[in-house]
DNA sequence: GTTAATTGTGTCACTGAGACACAAAGATAA
DNA sequence: TTATCTTTGTGTCTCAGTGACACAATTAAC
């Protein structure tokens, strides 16, 4: 932008931007914040914006401070993606956006933000419909490739549910995630191999046995496996 | 976005690092150069600068001249570690390092960098008695971190190697990054499910048989394996 | 020739995912 | 009540790939 005394370049437009995945009805979603400003007005782009130096101890708090403002609560998981750079992205010029890729609850988010009417839950296959600013379908496919990868060896996928579920639910989670059907042995297998959950008490599930209710344990670190579900 | 205008925010500085490592001896090494000017002048850091946007198309050009600055040649392997931010890591205020990691094969980047003395190899137990600037030996151990895990599922590591090498000389790149021994026969087994490298002829090693050559096969992509090594 | 060193092969045990059968428990309807 | 349907949970077999280790093959040094 303007002139700055530090060195001969000109520095970057820096902004930090999240992919906001959960699963609502057995489908994958993303959340998308209508712009309304050029460029791109009236698109559909991912929440974030600048850091504020003031406030924001660092990146990560950008993030989560941007995604309480579209859904009122903090995800409860944020992991940097990638950091995307280039001419070409933004036409106001050379930009570098810090992308972060983040899980949160359904029933938590969404009370929120069903009063609001610029942000709303995208399943994937919309994203060829809407009209989508800058590369951020392209950011979306990336983050959403390495959501499924992460669910192949980690538990991460739970931070999709809400405080207590079912290995029911979990299973759906994945599959929406893998896009692909997962036997729920392996579930329940992997579930005491990482002894990351406790079960507490019952609940009725739509016609059926009664499902084990499960939640994370306090403290816990999220466990990787060694081995990968298949592809 | 915001409702704000691009200026109301000060946009911190941002710059681009690499973390390039090679195995020499049998041990993992990180590439240093000397800081020329303050802050912490004379004390060892990341090879990384500024990016150019007049030449830079993106910041993966950025790391790669910066590293073809110091080491005359472009690293095998180059990959995005993290984006660092924050008030503290840089005494000259709010900081935003977009650090990659990198490999290379010692051979083709040593040469060069023996005729300089602002730039040198430093093992990783030599970190703790060099002067480090910034947060850089943090960062450093962030990225050893992420290459052993990434060497436990994948090739990667082929790319610390001259481009023919022999199966004992994988073995010993794929110790010094684990830190742990590797049976033989593991490595030949991933060799040839991998199916991305070819034996050319043979070779003398010191003392014993003679070792079958392999070179990487043209345009083949890396392959990451459903199992990981033990940790 | 003998020995030492390194490369390469054969094979057994173990672990965890995939698959599938089947039992257990509740809902619904006759 | 009984029969049926649905979902949950268990038992178990197969399969693939790693760890471990024994052993054969090949070359240098003495």
């Amino acid at each position: 932008m303007s002139g700055n005394k530090d060195s001969d370049f000109k520095n970057p437009l820096f902004t930090v931007d999240s992919v906001l995945f959960t699963v609502i009805d057995k489908e994958l979603k993303v959340l998308l914040v209508k712009r309304a400003s050029e460029p791109y007005i009236g698109c559909w782009a991912l929440p974030g914006g600048f850091i504020d130096i003031d406030i924001d101890h660092s990146a990560d708090m950008t993030a989560l401070r941007k995604l309480k403002e579209k859904t009122n609560v903090a995800p409860q998981y944020l992991e940097q993606l990638h950091t995307y750079s280039g001419l070409a992205r933004d036409p106001r010029g050379y930009s570098v956006t810090l992308v972060y890729y983040a899980l949160t609850s359904a029933v938590e988010a969404s009370t929120h933000i069903e009063t609001v009417d610029d942000a709303k839950w995208v399943s994937i296959e919309e994203l060829d419909i809407l009209p989508i600013a800058f590369d951020h379908k392209h950011i979306i496919e990336h983050a959403q490739q390495r959501l499924k990868q992460k669910a192949l060896y980690s538990m991460v996928p739970i931070f999709c549910l809400p405080e207590l579920f079912t290995i029911g639910q979990f299973k759906s989670v994945l599959e929406a995630i893998l896009g692909k059907p997962v036997q729920r042995k392996t579930i329940i297998r992997r579930i005491d191999a990482a002894d990351i959950l406790e079960k507490v008490d019952e609940k009725i599930k739509s016609g059926g046995r009664l499902a084990h209710l499960y939640k994370v344990k306090p403290n816990v670190d999220i466990v990787n496996f060694e081995r990968n579900l298949s592809y």
